[in-house]
RNA sequence: GGCGGCGUAGCUCAGUCGGUAGAGCAGACGGCUCAUAUCCGUUAUGUCGGGGGUUCAAUUCCCUCCGCCGCUACCA
């Protein structure tokens, strides 16, 4: 028996469970319900990362450790998982006992074989992101750095020892490992992405932090943690016994299958087949790439509050609607949209008008016209030979689909097949067959074939509709999943009466659920909300941008006064060459002129400023961009997406005046 | 700015290795009654993003422009 190992990413416990945490994980289950249908012994790994600093900070906001926080959100996203039936085969926590331990061991081979080195760190740190800041980003006049993820300004610079991993000597080997393995990263636009990265040359990459505690600590150097990707991306090895190297380490690794979105591509295409070469293992075979689920076309974030939380949507819904929704609406690789309309419309029409009445319809046939139960002959003709016939080239090509994971596009074989069969019992008409006693063995050729074709389809639906795929079988007394044309007994009998699959009514689902969500995201369901519920938007609340200064921003008006804005006004203003975001402007201040560099570009065109008054700050020091010299920082509000909003002061402002 | 991708019916998308295009949904009309007011049939609409080129012929190839997306650089 062939073994298919495949992975989710794990999820990181500072963030309440979401739809593309669900995306892909069902996508996951589907590909393992499948794979064992095709005859695999498959292992399927999920679980969450616990560490680093942000946990730290949240549960030490909430008073709780930071396993105590991590603990609440591990059950609420393995609560995720059983209600949206994912038969994962094993949880890992990056506090395992056994991971801990096994990342220390592939940290100490790497290091034994030179590729760790002992280093020094200077950079600025942001502990939203866990990053440092790139040297290319320079300096604000207080010593900050703004983050290019998060957009939030450093907290701090960190100077430190630290250990880094030789990444840069693995450039070739990794460009000729994915010369010799194009199919290792799927989709392919996503393969170039990984190529030209390595391409532009790999600098070495720190992987531990001594600022950090909460984490693997380095072995024999406890003041040093080793920090996130070293530590995460290990999980994959570490769950399946790497520490000991023990049977299903031997059995599984290397893992078949890698699933996850595109914003950790990098990590798994190019730091983790690093890391293996590094520790002498060997690579992963393929990684999935999926993109990011919009809602009503946008970008799903905590920032602009359209997360949106599965588990509204399994109050009004079983968890194959979802499943199916997803598996049918996305196509690997290209952001899918998930709108309510789209949702309801795709559920209603495709499960409970085609499958399931199509399903309803046969049973309520069988029940009235033989009462439940065959036991005569049965006459075919060449239609039902056509339809045995057309099946096996439905599922030649489901399968197809199915294995390179175009679940899209094998569903909608499938559905293709179901219309098919709709349409078949328009044209038996076994109405007007039951009207005629002589026509019964004709009936019953229908009938009996509607049966074999039904079955025969569930099977292929089975890895999506898990219930629904079983609630077909008990109504059908068909045990089994197995593919192929499913065969039937001479003498059987069916269970009829059961709802497979209930219409959603849209007016319910269109005041209800918008409503829901929308306290969701108001926050308003948090006071009766489970703790863990609590403790997610409160880590929500921690990493938003304050609006009313906690003590520990507060600045004395000393702080303030060393900042000095004026007013000036703009003389010149052109777009910088070679930049699409930045706007060169000349200015005059009162007591000079001056040029200043501004990254509005995209939102404000040089005509927009020239002749505005604006404010800027003076005393900053200045900073090359581009090769110009910019002395000086326009002020403008920025949102959630770091749009810029420039302040312009009324035309009979001085020049020159001061803000205070 | 560099590299890559995309732009096709109201919506979501398929397709054309060059001979003016389709599937589902939504819409309109009709039919059936076994079924969860379900199912079946018929049906509309498109300068296939704009412009230019190659060709007997381009939506399909080439160039260019516009718009959108991804990676990347830049955001004092």
């Amino acid at each position: 028996m062939p073994k298919f190992y495949l992975t989710t990413p794990i999820y990181y416990v500072n963030d309440v469970p979401h739809i593309g945490h669900a995306y892909t994980t069902i996508l996951a289950d589907v590909i393992k319900r499948y794979k064992q249908q095709r005859g695999y012994r498959v292992l399927f790994l999920t679980g969450t990362d616990e560490h680093g600093q942000k946990i730290e900070k949240s549960a030490n906001k909430q008073g709780l450790t930071p396993k105590q926080l991590a603990d609440s959100m591990v059950e609420r996203f393995k609560q995720l998982w059983q209600t949206l039936n994912i038969e994962y085969d094993h949880f890992i926590r990056t506090t395992d006992e056994v991971h801990i331990k096994g990342v220390q061991k592939i940290f100490s081979k790497v290091k034994e074989k030179g590729d760790i080195y002992l280093g020094e760190y200077a950079g600025h740190y942001c502990i939203s992101c866990e990053n440092f800041i790139p040297e290319s980003i320079e300096e604000t006049a207080d010593g900050k750095r703004t983050c290019p993820d998060c957009g939030r300004p450093t907290d701090n610079r960190v100077k430190e020892k630290c250990y880094f991993f030789r990444l840069s000597a693995y450039g070739d080997r990794l460009l000729k490992f994915y010369e010799e393995n194009p199919e290792f990263v799927t989709p392919r636009s996503r393969m170039n992405e990984v190529v030209s990265f390595v391409k532009m040359g790999l600098r070495d990459l720190s992987v531990t932090r001594s600022t950090v505690k909460w984490g693997v600590p380095v072995p024999g150097d406890p003041q040093q943690t080793i920090y996130v990707w070293f530590d995460a991306l290990s999980n994959y090895i570490t769950a399946i016994d790497y520490l000991n190297e023990g049977k299903r380490f031997t059995t599984y690794w290397p893992a078949d299958l890698h699933i996850m979105a595109k914003d950790i591509l990098k990590y798994h295409a190019v730091y983790w087949p690093a890391f293996l070469m590094a520790a002498g293992l060997p690579l992963p075979k393929k990684e999935l790439i999926h993109g990011w689920w919009l809602k009503d076309e946008k970008k799903i974030s905590k920032s602009s509050g359209n997360v949106l939380d599965p588990h509204i949507l399994l109050k009004h819904f079983n968890p194959d609607a979802i499943r199916y929704f997803l598996m049918r609406e996305a196509s690997i690789g290209a952001d899918g949209n998930f709108s309510h309309e789209g949702f309801i419309n795709r559920v209603n029409t495709d499960l409970t008008n085609d499958w399931a009445n199509l399903v309803s319809r046969t049973t309520g046939m069988i029940e009235k016209y033989f009462a439940n139960s065959f036991n005569q002959p049965a006459v075919y003709t060449y239609k039902e030979e056509e339809i045995r016939g057309r099946f096996g080239t439905l599922e030649k090509t489901a399968l197809d689909c199915f294995d390179q994971y175009q679940f899209n596009r094998g569903l909608e074989a499938i559905f293709e097949y179901i219309n098919y069969l709709n349409r078949y019992i328009v044209e038996a008409q076994p109405w007007n067959l039951a009207k005629e006693e002589a026509n019964q063995p004709r009936l019953a050729g229908v009938l009996k074939t509607l049966t074999r074709a039904i079955l025969s389809v569930n099977a292929l639906l089975a890895p999506i509709l898990t219930d629904t795929a079983a609630k077909v079988r008990t109504i059908f007394n068909a045990p089994g999943q197995d593919l192929g044309w499913h065969d039937l007994p001479e003498v059987f009998s069916i269970l009829p009466g059961m709802q497979l699959f209930p219409r959603v009514d849209s007016k319910v689902f269109f005041t209800e659920v918008p409503q829901e969500d929308a306290a969701q995201q108001a926050g308003a369901a948090a006071p009766q909300g489970d703790a863990a519920q609590q403790a997610g938007a409160a880590a929500d609340a921690a990493f938003s941008l304050p609006t009313i200064p906690d003590a520990a921003n507060v600045i004395e008006i000393e702080d303030f006064k060393k900042v000095q804005m004026v007013v000036a006004r703009v003389l010149e203003a052109e777009k910088v060459e070679k930049a699409d975001k930045l706007l060169k402007l000349k200015i005059d201040t009162g007591d000079g002129t001056r040029t200043l560099v501004a990254g509005i570009a995209l939102f404000y065109k040089p005509e927009d400023l020239v002749g505005r008054k604006i404010i800027i700050v003076k005393n900053l020091k200045p900073a090359k961009l581009r090769g110009i010299l910019s002395e000086g920082m326009i002020l403008a509000a920025s949102d959630a997406n770091n749009r810029p909003y420039v302040p312009i002061l009324p035309d009979d402002t001085p020049v020159g005046a001061i803000l205070k």
